[in-house]
DNA sequence: AACGATCTGGCAATCGGTTGCCGAATGCAC
DNA sequence: GTGCATTCGGCAACCGATTGCCAGATCGTT
């Protein structure tokens, strides 16, 4: 900041903790603060002369607006909260990072809540994040859809990996992956795949099993489904007796986590992957490719899932600068290690 | 929200989008504006009768503060802001969950930024954050002394493992972690030891250094510093050709991320991990017990450590329930797959 | 030169709370 | 019943921006 500032000026700048308002730099400048708001956020409404004089002055005290004056007359926080269901889980990132940036680039803040898992703590904290932000991405949220449907009545929601009529929603081609990888295994000779379903509320869960019904009917295959787990590691590990009852020379986890903790389980019981049975997950998380044998997994575009996100909600508030289109995000097999030919049963 | 309420009240409610006010409280209590404000946020200052009146009142309306109207008088938005240097780095996971948790325990919303690993985009992105929150925890920032210092004066500053004199800092046991993990590798047989170390402007990683310097001294071995390295598995990669040239038979790598991308780049080459080389790291950060050979490395306290900068930051506004530990956080050696004896050479 | 259109900048109300100050009501002791 | 301290609740200013309305200045046109 400028210091050779006329002195009573600097002293109240000081004792109000170093922050200039408008006021301040009306003064300076020696126009009316409405005109030092116009200057600042309404750029030709103003005339040349006067708003070059206006933004030195604001350089000169290091002006930054005070976000919460703005957002109380105009109701515009310039904020977006996104609710996660467990941020320790890899698959968050991407998203997060999407979104983040997308955000920031708009000007706007990213304010991240976690549910854990639970549809209460949700919905408790979806009610503490409303009232201060202009809109809200539910990221694999646990919410019933109406209760969905209720706090889109009062701010732009956007969901990701669910699907809710009248709520905007960022999806994957979640067929072509499943049919991808359901191929992919009828190929090796597996003529019996077990299906891992993450938590009931899960919608994408759901999804994907449909999706694996199809093409398990289309190719002739044997499907069943067992579940439901909480989409962990543990919840995998969890998941192998059941897993050997159903006979299934193959595994599609609900996701990486889950396919992690069997592919651990099974080693810890002996089992060879994938020579005795074949495993495979979705997301391509960290550590899917660490893990030994590496993980055969259906990726998504996480960062892009973020960044559209953010992008339909700036353009739900009229803020966004291009459409944001609304194909659903395509979706890529990834072959590891973890899946092979399939035992002689 | 009740639905039998005066009409001409209900209409305006539902004009404003739904959400009520104190003004509306008041309206239906029957009493004045502040005497809503002070029942409901000054306990014990109206009396019991019509604080419980004026709270059946708010419950009727559904009323949620305005937080952008309760910022602008007070200047405090209940607002803590988080800078990480990258997101997508596990390490940072338990520092945002526990700093998540203990924000919205205490009516706090964490917001969370990414500077990408650079001293630039973190500047900006504090600047960025300032004007909208009460605190700002700065993990493992890259900013320069000097610079922590001017935020500091105007906002209460927390750093993660980091130390600058004058501001308040949450830091593990280093010396601890690193003589155990210093002392195991010579217990293996190790005499030359080769560190990996991240970012130059990482003051955690110089602090490692040094604390290993220490320890090789006490223990008669020769270490030596490679380095700067991005903290990425990338950077870790790109280390294997400067590490063999050193000779070294145990590296330890400023992170888990690096000690991965090691224990990968050495597969690729044909080196044997522990037999050849020893390998060990820091964090132990999901994915390091996935990878073959799991990784030996040091956990710290992450989510306490989030925890505890968050209480600190409360602490700091005059906001916390107790009072927080400066003790630093123990940290533990464990010991995995990755280290074994030296190779005689 | 007169006139209407367009620009420019000021005035003042407003957003939804908080809080210092004050007077009225209440409580208590005597 | 009086005196005094305390409790309770209202009034109004204030936080820092935004914005509708308006008047004066400036411009182009005929």
């Amino acid at each position: 900041m400028d210091d050779d500032l006329p002195g009573e000026l600097a002293e109240r700048i000081r004792r109000r903790g170093g922050a200039a308002t408008i006021y301040d730099i009306a003064e300076l400048a020696g126009v009316n603060p409405s005109t030092v708001s116009r200057a600042l956020s309404k750029p030709g409404r103003i005339s040349k002369k006067t708003e070059e004089r206006i933004r030195l002055a604001a350089d000169r005290l290091d002006f930054q607006f005070n976000p919460m004056a703005r957002a109380l007359p105009t109701g515009r926080s310039h904020t977006i909260g996104l609710m996660v269901a467990d941020i320790t889980n890899p698959v968050i990132f991407g998203i997060v990072r999407g979104a983040e940036h997308t955000a920031a680039a708009a000007g706007y803040t990213l304010v991240i809540a976690e549910s854990q898992e639970s549809g209460e703590a949700e919905a408790e904290a979806v009610s503490r994040l409303l009232p201060s932000v202009d809109g809200l991405i539910l990221a694999t949220t646990r919410l019933a859809d109406e209760r969905i449907l209720r706090v889109a009545e009062r701010k732009p929601v956007i969901l990701i990996n669910r699907q809710v009529d009248g709520v905007v929603g960022v999806l994957p081609a979640v067929e072509q992956g499943v049919s991808d990888l359901v191929a992919h295994l009828a190929d090796l000779g597996h003529r019996s795949i077990a299906y891992l379903s993450g938590p009931e509320t899960s919608w994408i869960s759901r999804r994907r099993w449909e999706a694996m019904l199809d093409a398990a009917e289309r190719l002739g295959l044997a499907v069943v489904e067992i579940g439901p787990h909480t989409p962990t590691i543990d919840g995998g590990r969890e998941a192998l007796r059941r897993v050997q009852a159903s006979r299934a020379t193959a595994v599609i986890a609900f996701n990486d986590l889950m396919a992690i903790g069997l592919i651990q389980a099974s080693a810890a019981a002996g089992i060879h992957v994938p020579d005795e049975l074949s495993i495979a997950g979705f997301d391509d998380i960290f550590g899917s490719e660490l893990i030994v044998p590496a993980l055969t997994t259906v990726r998504a575009q996480l960062q892009l899932a973020g960044e559209r996100a953010v992008g339909k909600v700036l353009e739900a508030l009229g803020d966004a600068t291009e459409p944001v289109s609304d194909d659903p995000l395509a979706t890529t097999l990834v072959v590891r290690g973890s899946t092979g030919r399939a035992a002689r049963s």
